[in-house]
RNA sequence: GGUGGGGUUCCCGAGUGGUCAAAGGGAUCAGACUGUAAAUCUGACGGCCAAGCCUUCGGAGGUUCAAAUCCUCCCCCCACCA
């Protein structure tokens, strides 16, 4: 089977140019193929999962992908899709992000021995002299279909305008498609839907500089069902970045995904395979809560590893209740499909306070507020005001109820705030 | 450079001297209902030592008993003209 039709079967594939070509030109050989990372971040989140996992199944089937790094162009800012003009953020700033994106990366992709590469465009892009680079690459851009292109249209119409930095974005990364062609015989370039545009303007640069042929494939913009852009919760972005959303978080993440989402992100966001998934398509109700299980340890499994991803379903265990995973569901999964795992509450998120608070006693509300599971203190009033607030299970009636010793269970407090953030405290 | 229109709480967006911590919507959070679902309904939604106090309406001053609202200067954005 060739990788065009799984990433097809999975729904990766929004859009692709000279399709039969493309085929034939996957199949032939080992490829190259291309995405660009934006270094805005020192973090990718889940928004960029869909291009991280369509690298990694080129990978699995025999291609070299190449995370670019858009070490120069984010000196820029792409404003396709946009709204608002980017940040222009400092050098600096760009490298710090980069290390941060190949760790993450390296957990989907492998790069040893070369069957990954991961380049910045800034080592080429910087250099470049400005009369030259109009003289060899500007001229073969229409202004008149630029300002047509679907990518630019939200500003150009908009109120904000489009600036002259920003509109050269998209003969920077037409470059850089030429520019990795000629070097590394790159001749795919994918990303998400915003980028057709782009990707288009590289195919052509390429034509029209060597006469050869490159191909581009966009994905689909992932949303929920309820229609919201993918990975946002309420604390906003979901990060790859262990230190910034814990293993735990993002499994339960993933666990709450929407009944209708289930079967599509299993296919997006897992490597089980597509006959297994099918089967979920006949769930209904609560049984689906199983397939969103396996969904969330094998999400949690592949951005931050097995362990992590045990931890996390104990965890969750323990809080929620053991999952009857039935055996015969997506069996390629390696959770624990055997009922009787443990639950533990290893990955809950946790701190330790010191004993004479708890000796003298502390209010509810500032507990809330000091382990964040609330922002402020207010905050924490207006949440256990509303019964929002819960101590070992049981309701807070009072948002200033005071906390001491008598509440600790072998050493540990159990709070929880609504039904679904839980936060542990030991003692010190 | 000229002329006109703008910058309001997370976002959109009302508000043109007191009744404004600021309408309405969205997002978000909690409660009820549930399946750690969706939808729906109810409530909350600046901070704090909490029936009170403090800080917010681009920035800095000023007028006034009282300003998001009036005046002055500055910064930024947009449109049209040059």
């Amino acid at each position: 089977m060739s990788v065009l039709e799984i990433l097809q079967d999975r729904g990766f594939i929004e859009a692709v140019t000279h399709e039969e070509l493309l085929e034939k030109y996957l199949n032939g050989k080992s490829v190259s193929c291309y995405i660009g990372f934006d270094p805005t971040a020192s973090s990718l989140h889940v928004g960029s999962l869909v291009c991280i996992m369509a690298l990694a199944h080129m990978q699995r089937s025999g291609h070299r992908p190449i995370a670019l790094v858009g070490g120069g162009t984010g000196l820029i800012g792409d404003p396709s899709g946009k709204t608002e003009m980017r940040k222009v953020i400092t050098q600096d700033q760009i490298d710090e992000n980069k290390k941060g994106i190949k760790t993450q990366l390296a957990r989907f992709i492998d790069f040893n021995d070369g069957s990954a590469l991961l380049l910045d465009n800034a080592d080429w892009l910087t250099g470049l002299g400005y009369i030259p680079f109009l003289r060899d690459v500007g001229r073969y851009f229409s202004v008149n279909r630029m300002i047509k292109a679907e990518s630019y249209k939200m500003r150009i119409d908009s109120d904000e305008g489009l600036s002259f930095i920003e509109f050269n974005y998209m003969l920077l990364q037409a470059y850089d498609f030429m520019q990795l062609s000629k070097t590394h015989d790159c001749m795919l370039q994918m990303g998400g839907s915003d980028q057709w545009g782009n990707i288009v303007a590289g195919i052509d640069l390429i034509r029209r500089t060597q006469n050869k042929t490159a191909f581009g494939i966009t994905f689909p913009l992932i949303t929920t069902s309820s229609g919201i852009k993918m990975g946002k919760t309420h604390k906003g972005a979901v990060w790859l970045d262990p230190e910034r959303t814990s293993p735990y978080e993002y499994y339960q993440f993933w666990i709450n995904t929407d009944d209708a989402d289930v079967v599509r992100f299993l296919l997006l966001f897992t490597f089980l395979p597509v006959n297994e998934i099918e089967k979920v398509k006949q769930l209904e109700g609560s049984a689906l809560n199983a397939a969103k299980t396996i969904l969330a340890f094998e999400a949690t499994c592949i951005a931050h590893g097995k362990r992590e991803a045990e931890k996390a379903f104990k965890t969750s265990a323990a809080a929620f209740g053991t999952p009857a995973v039935p055996p015969d569901l997506m069996p390629s999964s390696c959770i624990p499909h055997k009922s009787g795992a443990v639950a533990t509450d290893d990955s809950m998120p946790c701190s330790g306070f010191d004993k004479n608070i708890f000796v003298k006693g502390i209010s509810a509300f500032e507990i809330f507020a000091m382990t964040g599971l609330s922002k402020s203190k207010s905050e924490a009033r207006r949440l256990l005001n509303q019964g929002g607030g819960y101590l070992n299970g049981k309701r807070i009636k009072k948002f200033d109820q005071v906390l001491s010793e008598k509440d600790f269970d072998n050493g540990k407090m159990l709070l929880r705030a609504g039904k679904k953030r839980y936060h542990k405290i030991v003692l010190e």
